[in-house]
DNA sequence: TACATACAC
DNA sequence: TATGGTGTATGTA
């Protein structure tokens, strides 16, 4: 029937507040990820000719640019964003792959659907009360408002590619990306033809021909990330995100050094190029999330800083989509531009049928997006915070079942390390399967309340049982 | 607790 | 020919 499993294990546990001695790995844990495949075999479906003229959706078409895309804008490309779907699309054509993209695309049109019906049927029953009562929760959110802080984010421009191209500097100016099936990062000048990260190899051949492609060097990305961090470091309090970002509170630098933010930040930044060579943006102003959408404006090697008043917060931010903002991804984007919303601003428009939909949508804090408010708080996740553990790995689809236990003791070994090497332990594992056609299935186990699992043993144990 | 989704990078 | 890996959060049953 269906092909290709892939299978992910992993323990999770709840968190558990360390009341008894262990005062050390009492904390989450987590398993193994694996994936496997079995064999398909589909026959092949005779292509009617009305077939030939069917017309990929908008909202596919959009998925086609990867997941990043609308995130950052393009700009300066030889291609609009049209042609590069299109190719892409052209290049996805009968895989798998896409398949699985139109399956979501529906599931997501289907929900759209469901919350426009809800949408109607709340609206006849509207008391007419809705505005005032989000205006009042509007009042109430405003009164939060901290603007006390100066928060930045900075975020390394094309960071894997400048890394690489800092160890071989001929690399300027040429389109590489770096990744062997899968591009983590595009270089600027191959981004211009339209290659992305997280885009597959050969698809981004299609696009740009010459591109090169490097293998990934973790090393060299863990050592970058340091030492820019450690510069950050010297301006406030930080936040990692990932390797290549990073929250600062600048709160207190800049007033012991009687500098503006933008003063501050610049500084922060010519530092981290002085002895790193690599370029950072930043975006500056009083709370996580606006600075995070700040950063992305004059990238790369730019800055943007939002002025510390209510007034300069929301004018930033209310005419920006809804897809640039953290946490609204394709489907949320989707749901609210069914619900007649594409800009920050519309929430305000539509606070009717949002307050309407409440029960459906996270209206507060869509309130609170609108407004340009945040967190402020700068803190460094501690070692115990860590939830859990995985690994996982895709291979070629096969349904024998001899291969499979090997995948899951390969996964299982190189969990069961991690596991270790940190001491944590988990109380649930989970077992999580992809199949060929690219749909996720899941099983959990929890063997006990007070049974946790660490050992490489116990990972194959129960991966295999979940198999 | 188990499972599926959504999201970020 | 061909679309990754790691982790968090949340809704629902």
């Amino acid at each position: 029937m269906s092909a290709s499993d892939a299978s992910r294990a992993r323990t999770r546990s709840p968190r558990v507040k360390s009341r008894s001695p262990s005062a050390t790995a009492w904390t989450l844990g987590r398993a193994a990820k694996t994936t496997a495949t079995t064999a398909h075999h589909h026959e092949s479906v005779p292509i009617r000719e009305s077939k030939r003229f069917e017309v990929p959706s908008e909202t596919l078409m959009k998925r086609m640019g990867g997941p990043s895309d609308g995130k950052a804008g393009l700009s300066g490309g030889f291609r609009t964003e049209e042609e590069i779907n299109q190719i892409l699309y052209e290049g996805s054509k009968g895989s798998k792959f896409l398949e699985d993209q139109k399956r979501r695309d529906k599931d997501t049109q289907a929900k759209v659907d469901k919350l426009r019906g809800i949408l109607a049927k709340k609206l006849l029953e509207a008391r007419g009360n809705e505005e005032a009562c989000a205006d009042a929760i509007l009042a109430q959110l405003e009164e939060t408002r901290d603007l006390s802080r100066v928060i930045t984010l900075v975020d390394a421009d094309a960071f894997y590619a400048a890394c690489h191209q800092l160890e071989d500097p001929s690399l300027a100016g040429t389109a590489f990306g770096v990744g062997g099936g899968m591009l983590t990062t595009a270089s600027y000048e191959a981004r211009r033809y339209g290659c992305r990260s997280a885009m597959p190899l050969f698809l981004a051949k299609l696009l740009c021909p010459h591109i090169k492609s490097l293998s990934l060097k973790p090393e060299l990305y863990t050592r970058a990330s340091k030492a820019i961090f450690s510069i950050l470091e010297k301006y406030g309090p930080i936040a990692p995100a990932s390797l290549d970002e990073a929250y600062a509170d600048m709160t207190d630098y800049c007033a012991n050094e009687g500098v503006t933010p933008a003063e501050a930040v610049a500084r922060m930044r010519a530092e981290v190029y002085e002895t790193t060579g690599l370029t950072v943006s930043a975006g500056v102003s009083p709370n996580k999330t606006l600075s995070k959408i700040a950063a992305d404006i004059n990238k790369p090697n730019g800055q943007f800083v939002i002025d510390p008043t209510a007034e300069a917060c929301q004018a930033f931010i209310r005419d920006k989509p809804l897809r640039k903002c953290y946490g609204i991804g394709r489907v949320t984007e989707m749901l609210l531009n069914g619900l007649g919303l594409k800009t920050v601003g519309d929430i305000y428009k539509h606070r009717c049928r949002l307050y309407l939909m409440r029960d459906h949508l996270p209206f507060r804090w869509l309130l609170s997006l609108y407004l340009g408010l945040g967190s402020n708080s700068v803190k460094r996740a501690k070692r115990g915070d860590r939830k859990s553990y995985g690994a996982e790995k895709t291979f070629h689809p096969t349904s024998d079942r001899t291969e499979l236990d090997n995948m899951i003791k390969r996964i299982a070994k190189s969990l069961a390390k991690d596991v270790a090497r940190s001491e944590f332990s988990g109380r649930t594992i989970t077992l999580s399967i992809k199949h060929d056609n690219f749909q996720r299935v899941t099983r959990a186990h929890t063997p006990g309340r007070n049974i946790w699992i660490h050992s490489y043993q116990d990972m194959v144990k129960y991966g295999l049982e979940l198999l």
